[in-house]
DNA sequence: TTTCGTGCAAAACATTTGCAAGACA
DNA sequence: TGTCTTGCAAATGTTTTGCACGAAA
């Protein structure tokens, strides 16, 4: 984890942006929640916890700037709330979520999938791609064991 | 178009919803720019140059009915607007997007592009799949273009 | 000193809701 | 009549901004 925050202190630096205590605080916050996909307001109380006197309009600010960075991506499930989710070390491509869409639960799948289809993207279309969003709908495994017992 | 409008007026029927004529001007509105991705606004203010006396309120009530019934997908490109599409007559699955990072052009893409996908994610992670959402985000042909003339 | 970052409160936005009035079976 | 549906205005909830103060180089 300090290794992390280390990095991540750095990458700030090189751009010309201090690691400042609440920023450190945000980004702790969000190391120890990786699989959660907090919104900003999750973000602020739980920073708040160890923090009280940080504001909301800085947790706003410090995710912006992390999500510029690339250090977040900033995410959206469709409710009204941008969703802050960590990068993993050294993934090139946003990593795919698997929404259940009947207990609502998000589960992230880091495998790349999608050589094939980026390629013929890529020549079909002439588009030159950077970067892309996969976002599974269905029945997680939980749910479908679930309805077998009902 | 009007066979379409007849095909959503029954669809609607059936849910024993009316086509109102609030509702059919925003449907038309949608017909008429199918490939341009409107915000709740936009539609708004297209509705208002043939109906003036409608509301926002009612477009808002119209497009979140119309995205129930699955007639439109209500999607998300990361500002804080919600955009919605009608979906193709007969489309199982969402359509793709893939989003130039140069101009801001978002292009459609029809193409079943990802069974190989889904085979894996629901023999791997035994997620029933329902649908899925896809987007590229890049350079599109047209910048590519011009960036060669520069 | 000068720049950058912060907290607070106010503002800005998109979206939703309450309600009285209208349309229509 | 009774049920939907509407327009308006007010309310809500998230995110952004203005500004004066504080911290750090």
């Amino acid at each position: 984890m300090e290794k992390r925050i280390e990095a991540i202190k750095k990458h700030l630096q090189t751009a010309s942006y201090k690691l400042t205590p609440q920023r450190e605080a945000t980004v702790r916050v969000l190391l120890e929640h990786e699989e959660d996909h907090l919104s900003a307001e999750d973000v602020y109380l739980l920073v708040k916890e160890k923090s009280p006197e940080i504001g909301l309009a800085t947790v706003y600010r410090t995710l912006e700037l992390l999500t510029e960075l690339k250090i977040v991506d900033k995410i959206n499930f469709g409710d009204g709330v941008s969703r802050y989710d960590l990068r993993h070390e050294g993934a090139t491509h946003f990593h795919h979520h698997l929404i259940c869409t009947e207990c609502g639960a998000v589960d992230e799948v880091e495998e790349y999938l999608l050589s094939d289809v980026e390629k013929a993207v890529e020549t079909t279309w002439k588009f030159q791609v950077k970067d892309h969003r996969l976002t599974f709908y269905g029945i997680c495994h939980r749910c479908q064991e679930d309805d077998g017992q009902k």
